[in-house]
DNA sequence: ACGTAAGCGAGACGGTACGTCGCGTCTTACC
DNA sequence: GGTAAGACGCGACGTACCGTCTCGCTTACGT
């Protein structure tokens, strides 16, 4: 159960990928609140009493995903800090489409992780993640691009992870269209400009 | 289980509320996965096979909180269309007010079924529900403002509803801090203006 | 439930009436032990709240139908006693032809209640009054016939009565073949000159 | 549930074991009728879930405890031929005995199967092996002994398998008094000479 | 390379919750 | 006052799935 780092018994490593990938596979079929532990094991071909040698039960196992999943995203993107320590717009961007790239090559599991009937804990984890570099991008403009806040950052960084969330839900339900290049832009031109101004509306009068 | 409109036994409407403010506050303790029958028919007063006498099980209670609160809140809004058939802004803010005030009178509910472990197909709903708003009103927008829109109706609206879910669930999980209409006044600000001139950013030379 | 003597309601007379016999014909087709109350309410065509104002339980019910039974039994047979205090063999003999008489009318009755599945309880009552009624025979004859008994009386009134019991069932189990009369001098050859006698052995040297 | 001669299963035989020797405790307690699964199952120091496993329900345990005790019982006895084809009227008596030590080693069993709230099935399946044997003994006397029987054979029978019950009834409630082999010979007794014979009344006129 | 400790399959078991059923009580309305 | 209709508390039912536990067999590892 433990999981010790680098556990090296093939026979182990072998059992735990091929649960993992039932997990998946599984919850796209039924939705995970309506797996049966004999369901992965039997999906993935293992014993039920082996399963519990390497989980202790199903959501066990689901969050081991949920942790790979998110440290391989983790990995990837890296702060958008230019040498001078100043805003690099440019990395931003690509920080947006490396992220969209490893959503679109894991579409099945987020998919299934952040679509109706999805993980609640799942979506909450990434709405951290989100928030917190979105917070992290904020720190740096605040530095440099000082102004008085209409309302608690708190609040527009809720409204930003929530969104990009929104919109990936939306993408990887419709297998993806477009490419993660433009999707990106499309989310830059929603932070940046706002809904109204993305649908091409410039509000005559209003505050 | 019939549930026929106006059941009129008052000992059936009886039993049937107190197992709805069961589940509401139960969900709040343990949260919904966690809940058995037999605990939502004890906190209830109510024996646990007269429970099954009127939902199926307690998704099928869960489902009917549900009805109850999306019913409720839509027929507190209205379509925010002025007399010339124009875009009524007045209303529209008016609307976001109505649906705050309604959220913050169910914030338990909210709270529990928006948050963290909470209750995926609920959030879809609402999404929906407001996506569909959100639908109706760039109808009006789009006949008197024409423009060509840079992405997919749908990218903005699902960008929209989420992040007015994500705001929604920042807020009741603070206790709804502030009054309706600043929260409110917040939404339109961000909806308008984007987050990033929310936080008073007036990005330099991105387009 | 009171039961008391002469319920003068013609519509709880009725009641019960119907309750009684939907038991007898429900016994027939499922046994006793495979009927619910409200079967044999929806049989008799009474509501089953109200089976419950007449009797306890269906073994209530039950009970009252084998006293009734038995009452009509013990009402039709008299001690086989002569004017002179001696046996009275024909008394004796017309006694057998009238019980056997009053099974065949009642055989439904009879055959449910002591066949295969039958009720263990009016077996025993059938039994104690069988042996009852021998023991007062053989206590007439012993007065009139004395010898030294070869085994407890308890075992040999025993043995009759069961054996009674034995041939009834054969006999309502087969339809009632032959007439009461018929029977009842079977029986009486049985018991005077016992099985063997009967099957016309005389064995030789045995005893 | 499969049964399967020849469970090898250790866990499975003694559980089985403990199961079948709670119920025989249980009904001689509470009457079969009465008793709950879980009475039996906390009783044996058995999970009530494991009993499904084993069983269907009360009455299949049962069955299975009948079938125990009468194969047993059959085992044991066996057809009184002598070698030369004739009747060996001592191994009719042996059989006998036999019997009637298998009865009184199980007597709790056979008190509580045969007893007032017995189990009709039981006793039913009792007393067609009693008469199975009896027919045996009596086509072999047949062959020897030609006369013209007074009585249909069945009728005979069923006299004689429900007589020896009554005995054993009444044997096994009053603690099994005297010796199998004194009961046997009182049986021997009542089958050739019959009750009167027994109880050494010598009816003077009647045929 | 090979003996041995491990991982594994099979399945009995104790346990908990499920959804159902039938009981016996009660209330309401009708006749 | 007797009855019909039906909600309800109660408790047992039989089932499903869980997590634990042997028991042998097989398989990769370490010397």
């Amino acid at each position: 159960m433990s999981q010790n780092a680098r556990t090296t018994d093939l026979r182990v490593r072998r059992t735990r990928k091929l649960l993992r990938d039932a997990l998946v596979d599984l919850i796209e079929e039924q939705g995970f609140a309506a797996l049966k532990v004999s369901d992965i094991a039997d999906h993935a071909g293992i014993n039920r009493a082996t399963f519990y040698r390497h989980y202790y039960d199903k959501y066990d196992l689901l969050a081991h995903c949920m942790d790979d999943a998110l440290e391989d995203l983790k990995s990837q993107t890296h702060p958008p800090l230019a040498a001078s320590g100043e805003m690099n717009h440019t990395a931003l961007g690509t920080n947006l489409v490396t992220m969209l790239v490893h959503v679109a090559e894991n579409a099945a599991f987020y998919r299934v992780m952040l679509g109706k009937d999805g993980v609640g804990t799942f979506v909450s984890r990434l709405r951290d993640y989100l928030r917190q570099v979105a917070a992290e991008r904020w720190q740096i403009l605040a530095t440099s691009n000082i102004s008085q806040p209409v309302m608690p950052t708190e609040v527009v960084l809720n409204f930003i992870a929530s969104a990009y969330i929104g919109v990936i839900v939306w993408w990887v339900d419709h297998r993806c269209p477009g490419t993660p290049t433009e999707m990106a832009d499309h989310l830059l031109v929603l932070t940046i400009e706002g809904p109204y101004g993305a649908l091409g509306i410039h509000p005559p009068e209003l505050a």
